[in-house]
DNA sequence: CTCGGATTGTTGAGCTTTCAACCGCACCGT
DNA sequence: ACGGTGCGGTTGAAAGCTCAACAATCCGAG
């Protein structure tokens, strides 16, 4: 089974749109919290994360395995949010290797500053754009694609 | 009319599992290129546009314009795309501003090799995970979205 | 013809991400 | 207790992207 299934040309021009349009929506999501928030959207993702945990708090492994974060990824943009005073680091009591992330009090509110614009943006550009049945059939495709997705980085087909 | 429309439970699930895939299918690509065949996705689009165009051959301008790249950002890809051999860059003779990107042979040659590798990428984790009818929807939703983004990038609304 | 503005493309600095290597600690078998 | 294996997290270098500034050229108005 060597062979290559190529696409047809239908394929390639849904592939085509679709791919432009993730690329030009996080690129005008991420624009828009870099301008009016000095943040990129991964950042906003992980203070989003944070502020939905018990205590604000979470290990650092959890805060890369929620998102599809690598651990050097994360080490990296925490490092820097607690350069803003965003994001604080605390050592975790029973396992010493370990680390929390806690989201501070300016960190909170630069979230909450930001989040109407963010929400705005990606109802006016996702929502608004698709009719309700349009919506339904989108969550369904995502989550058909999920599932494929993580069945295995291994190699072999799941199926 | 300054009241934010916060996403409906429903609707953030749908939008987490949307950016979810976004995300998690441009790494799962971006990674098997990087991979086997040594290249970002962002220049294997660079490379596909050329390999498409009359003598192999794009203005710099077209070339970042055919997709939505920005004129710096091409401009460096192409100098690393000149440095490993893949791509060249002419002159223009009628404006001496311009410049154009040519595919090398040896470009080509990383092309046609990379191609196999990547569509059955794109067919495992993108189209053998829906339904036609899901194929169809995606292909509705996207241009759908796609005219809501170019519609206006200067500030007001479009409708 | 000439000047001013717009267009094309490049450059360098700063930021984010990736990759590989690494340290410290936990866990487990002996 | 001891030693090995592996996990949790960090680090530094290299690569890509963005942004702002810039150089060179073209074009149009006067």
């Amino acid at each position: 089974m060597d062979e290559v299934r190529w696409l047809s040309e239908r394929e390639q021009e849904i592939w085509r749109a679709f791919i432009t349009v993730t690329e030009g929506l996080t690129e005008h999501f991420d624009r828009q919290l870099q301008r009016d928030s000095a943040m990129p959207y991964t950042y906003y993702e992980i203070l989003v994360a944070l502020s939905e945990a018990p205590g604000r708090t979470l290990r650092m492994s959890e805060l890369a395995g929620a998102r599809g974060s690598s651990r050097s990824r994360l080490s990296h943009a925490v490092a820097r949010l607690e350069d803003v005073g965003w994001v604080r680091r605390r050592t975790c009591p029973t396992d010493k290797r370990g680390s929390f992330a806690v989201l501070t009090d300016a960190g909170f509110a630069a979230l909450e500053a930001a989040a109407p614009g963010h929400v705005t943006a990606v109802r006016e550009k996702l929502f608004d754009a698709l009719t309700p049945e349009q919506v339904t059939a989108l969550g369904e495709i995502s989550k058909a694609i999920l599932a494929g997705l993580n069945c295995q980085e291994l190699s072999d087909p799941c199926d």
